[in-house]
DNA sequence: ATACTTGCAAATGATTTGCCAGTGT
DNA sequence: ACACTGGCAAATCATTTGCAAGTAT
């Protein structure tokens, strides 16, 4: 079932289209059009995505492909380390490409939004939970699922300086 | 497509199967066999478990039942307070039979155990993601996942170094 | 040439919905 | 009686798998 594929560790998150697919080909795997059309859905984003999202082209900004092909290649560059999943509650697993800079998140659950944080940002909420628990928490597979800044005090307007994005 | 449930209430919660049976009766709901059932399945197993499972009855333990209908039952009785569930993440939903009494949990990606907190013993986490983020995290959905303290450190805990399990 | 891959169909797992017969109050 | 429910089939949603045909190297 694991193909084989060398577990090549890189230093440098790989970010542009150029250098994931000399990841792709340096791996030994075989460089696609299929695979290079989920990178570049990735890629043009900007944002996690849903396998159907990159199934569908973006909208049709892109060829559309095969969906069960799409969840293939996903999991191949995921065990490449070139693209990453998490669950924002319900609905689809949304897919990122940035190499093994893994990133943690906060789902809002009721206005939708998802807000990326750097992991050393959240060191703090990491350090209550194994003081208070034992356990060592991970929120970049599974989000802190809760209330927005704007949903949880909706009176205080826009003081916070996020920048959010929704499904 | 919400039934007409009047929101009743309550101060304490339901544990009892006479107490379950009654706020049942009390909020205009009848109290059929199978709305029964699922009470009894959720106090039997006196810790959460998915649909399936109580539509199997406990794996013989109870009569077995109708999956859709424990669906549509635990749907109502949620609305009535008187059932959550939550996802430990991925798999079926977890339900329980505590009324009000909300609870949070978090869950072990490496061995599925998962932890019931009272949510008071969770405040300095979730103040230090409002701190930190200025979102107001609930865990009692959406488990917080990580490692338990046997995963993450296996030297203490049990004499034996490694290899956990359980479901 | 020959693996590795794709595309399409079909299967899975979790949950929901349509519908009509059944039953609690 | 009559509206609320149950049971069963079928539909949905997200994801996976089987396989024959296609293609990157």
């Amino acid at each position: 079932m694991l193909m084989t594929v060398s577990p090549r560790r890189r230093s440098v998150a790989v970010s542009d289209l150029d250098g994931a697919m000399a990841a792709v080909r340096g791996s030994g795997l075989r460089l696609t059009t299929a695979r290079r059309l989920v990178l570049e859905a990735l890629l043009a984003a900007k944002r996690p995505i849903s396998a159907e999202q990159i199934a569908h082209g973006l909208d049709g900004r892109l060829p559309a492909s095969d969906l069960a092909s799409v969840y293939r290649n996903l999991e191949t560059l995921e065990g490449l380390g070139l693209v990453r999943h998490f669950h924002a509650g319900h609905g689809p697993g949304r897919y990122v490409l940035d190499g093994f800079t893994e990133h943690e998140y906060l789902a809002c659950e009721s206005c939708g939004a998802v807000e990326e944080m750097e992991p050393s940002a959240l060191d703090g909420v990491r350090e209550a939970v194994r003081e208070l628990t034992g356990f060592e928490a991970r929120f970049s597979h599974f989000p802190i699922v809760g209330r927005c800044p704007r949903c949880a005090r909706p009176e205080r307007g826009r003081s916070t300086k996020e920048v959010h994005h929704h499904a």
